[in-house]
DNA sequence: TGTATAGTTGCATGATTCTTTAAGTATTAA
DNA sequence: TTAATACTTAAAGAATCATGCAACTATACA
């Protein structure tokens, strides 16, 4: 059994775990941008469709597609189809989790500067 | 007072904390290497040496004085020199506990995929 | 069947990031 | 002051990523 994420590729055999980090890499460039961001900001409060989403961060749709493909591939969210309607959902919360601490701790030290956040 | 942080430039008269957001993304490029996002887990447990996060993660000095550099201003980390000696450690412990917070969601999510990790 | 709506995908190209190499700085000690 | 250690930095080419545009698919409904 294979699993192929970007161009890693890992094998069963020589144990997934030593490549989890890799995995984990990869995963956190969906954070790396500020629309991406943004999504897993919104689908924390619950799913959304794709045109809700463009609009609220004035995306064009194509672009937001484009996004969320990365954040799909990456497992980070799941969708659902309703009629012509696709709505987005945020995998697992702890991601959700992971991003508000870091933010938190991000806030604390840009106040430890002296910045107003 | 101007606070510059990738190509994103950010005035206190507009509201930092709108552009939270984008610092917030910058930031997160650190976790998107596997040798950034070991040196984090490294740095974790206390400070570590340029040194020694080299010869560990198998990279070389100036590669490794690379990523440092992009931590440093991004905030993740902070050092202290002795003697010839350059320490690094974590800037705030709730990067970690984010990174940390991600990871376990990663892996509930391969695990739920029936993924061996 | 035809048309509209909602979303996806392929492709080009411009921007960003990564890694290596070579040269530079800081500290210590002979 | 010279040499060695520990680290930093600049520059360049390769790899990766982002965005817009055009074409495509899926669903609903007249």
């Amino acid at each position: 059994m294979k699993i192929v994420v970007k161009e890693v590729e890992l094998r069963e055999s020589d144990g997934v775990s030593s490549d989890l980090v890799a995995l984990h890499a990869a995963f956190c460039t969906i954070f790396s941008s500020p629309v991406r961001l943004q999504i897993m900001d919104m689908l924390g409060s619950g799913e959304k469709s794709v045109g809700a989403l463009a609009e609220q961060l004035k995306v064009s749709m194509a672009n937001m597609s484009q996004h969320l493909r990365l954040m799909r591939n990456q497992g980070a969210v799941s969708f659902r189809r309703q009629g012509k309607t696709v709505y987005y959902r945020v995998a697992n919360q702890k991601f959700i989790e992971g991003i508000v601490k870091v933010r938190e701790g991000l806030i604390e030290e840009l106040r430890k500067k002296g910045e107003v956040v």
